[in-house]
DNA sequence: CACCTATAATTAGCCTCCTAATCACTTGGA
DNA sequence: TCCAAGTGATTAGGAGGCTAATTATAGGTG
């Protein structure tokens, strides 16, 4: 078998842009391919091993997500605000928020300025499962970084910021 | 109009990762648990994005890449070779193929080595698949990194490669 | 040779996310 | 005042991931 992926799971090789471009007899940068290939498969494992770390605590990524902005603005929002802050559709916090009330995380409480509208409430139990994980959550992000000096993150901070910036390029037009 | 994503969604900020530290009487560094909440979110703004990139072609990022892979081989492997090379379970293969069959993009055929197994095969409609969308799916890869210099690319991924090595943080343990 | 375990693939069931459609209520204008 | 348009939330249905359980075959060993 002859292989050229000692990892193997998603981290793409220069020579596979290189032969992928070649293939179609493309002039784009085999680097900037291999960039944006990267990133994607990073963003996957980061994902995935996310959902990993959350459910040593019974959440979710979405579900933690989801808490922690509700927390961070006084116990309580409506779906609407929700969805804006975490950058997900109504639908998905619709579902996210039956999964947390059904765990008894979160209530619904009809809103009195809009007969319309909900708002979402973290309860005693949901402030809790939060302050139980913050340790380890905590520790565990720091340590995901360890490897790169604080020069480094800055510097990162700054590339990441400007290629999420870039990711339009995947959607517009 | 369900996402669009002006501002502050996704993105958390320093103020939030400190508020989020003090709350809980935490030690660690705010810069770096906000590498580490940036980097969340990008990848899950990448991954929505790429979503839609692909949709453009009738494919989804599973599908694409699982039939990028085929090509990159000959135009036929099995089902586990595909797991191990993409970094997912086998039971997803098994559902991106069946979309991929349902679509004439791809086949299976019986392995004749191993009276267990498959081989799935690119479909000569797979191939103009990929030739189809080639151009236009590189030129928006090399565009969305289009905002960072040949140096910076360089560094990007030094930085990026070492947090990948860091995930195994969230997990271990 | 028969058995027992390991592996290939699929199936079933769950979760997150999406869009589109629906229902309920608000609000602004004729 | 009452109706049309807009907005909040949910529901329905789809996709991609996962794990665990099932089915079929392969292979080593008593």
């Amino acid at each position: 078998m002859a292989q050229q992926h000692p990892a193997g799971n998603g981290a793409p090789s220069l020579d596979q842009a290189r032969r992928q471009l070649s293939r179609y007899g493309l002039a784009a940068d085999p680097q900037a391919v291999l960039v944006a290939a990267r990133l994607m498969a990073a963003g996957a494992r980061l994902g995935q091993a996310g959902e990993a770390h959350f459910a040593r605590f019974g959440l979710s990524t979405g579900r933690y997500r989801l808490l922690a902005e509700l927390e961070d603005h006084g116990g309580e929002k409506s779906p609407s605000q929700l969805a804006a802050a975490l950058g997900v559709s109504r639908a998905t916090v619709t579902g996210l928020v039956d999964g947390l009330e059904r765990d008894g995380l979160v209530t619904r409480r009809p809103s009195v300025e809009d007969g319309r509208g909900n708002v979402v409430i973290l309860t005693a139990r949901g402030a809790q499962r939060l302050r139980d994980m913050a340790p380890e959550h905590f520790d565990r992000m720091q340590a995901m970084v360890a490897g790169l000096s604080v020069e480094e993150r800055t510097v990162f901070l700054d590339l990441l910021a400007r290629l999420v910036e870039g990711m339009s390029a995947l959607t517009d037009g």
